[in-house]
DNA sequence: GTACAAATTCAAGTCGACTTGAGGTCAAGT
DNA sequence: ACTTGACCTCAAGTCGACTTGAATTTGTAC
């Protein structure tokens, strides 16, 4: 198996070479070893590096994306964590669409004030709880 | 109309008084006077905070939030901006939604290991392409 | 055999949204 | 009159995920 230097892993995962030391340095990611002082990575750090970029992605913390990683360094990522994670990107779902329907709703609304207009309040109040029939999200993207 | 001193809009709205004197600063809300020392704010403010707290949720920044809704809660910028937001928000949806699409997925792929599952490999390499609203997402994303 | 680019270490800085702590003020209760 | 305790200001600290900078060490190229 080939081995990488620093600025090759950085080049094919778009990660910059200080956020791959930082990662080393954390526990995420492990090299393999050194030629002189550079490190060298095995291919397996690439996956390694999109795992964690998924990880941020859906929000976890670095020290989150460590625990889900074996003692090997084998992603297995807890399933239940994934539901649990899943649920709370509904929540923040949920969240975006109260927000954009407030924002559109501004911008159209000629009441004088809008805490005046009982729409307004109406969706202020509805930020943060969810109604069971908000939960069809419409999307416009492609499909998975 | 009843005024309130910082400990009651504490109490009901249930954000910190530090954090309360910290959006006055910034300018995100105003107390109507003082009491001595002592601010004391008009009722509008809870519904200033149930906005501010709104767009928290949705991961927008405060300065962000502060051109969004002036300090009275009503919109001091133009309508074109507001809508841009709204565009935005929608975006910012479809990438969310999608992501969770993939994140519950992921959670029901049978295979022992996630990296042994050709379809999680094929995600990880999906979920490496970046939107310009991603890091907005995931700077104060969703946490629980 | 020397210059050079690239990598290294380690410390310190950055950013946002607050929190914490020290020291001060003031209206109210005893 | 005096103590109390809520509130004040201002500076500094915290947390996470890195980035930046200075000083140093290589491997490679000429």
């Amino acid at each position: 198996m080939k081995l990488l230097d620093i600025s090759e892993v950085s080049k094919q995962s778009g990660t910059a070479a200080s956020a791959i030391r930082h990662y080393e340095e954390k526990g995420l990611i492990t090299s393999v070893g050194r030629r002189g002082l550079k490190r060298l990575f095995g291919q397996e750090v690439l996956d390694q590096l999109a795992l964690i970029e998924l990880g941020k992605k859906a929000g976890f913390a670095l020290d989150e994306i460590k625990t889900m990683f074996g003692p090997d360094g084998s992603p297995s990522i807890s399933r239940q964590k994934l539901y649990d994670k899943a649920d709370d990107l509904d929540r923040q779902i949920d969240h975006l669409v109260s927000l954009r329907d407030m924002i559109r709703h501004v911008a159209e609304c000629p009441a004088p004030s809008h805490m005046e207009c009982p729409k307004f309040r109406r969706l202020l109040r509805l930020g943060g709880k969810r109604t069971p029939s908000d939960h069809k999200v419409t999307r416009r993207g492609a499909s998975l």
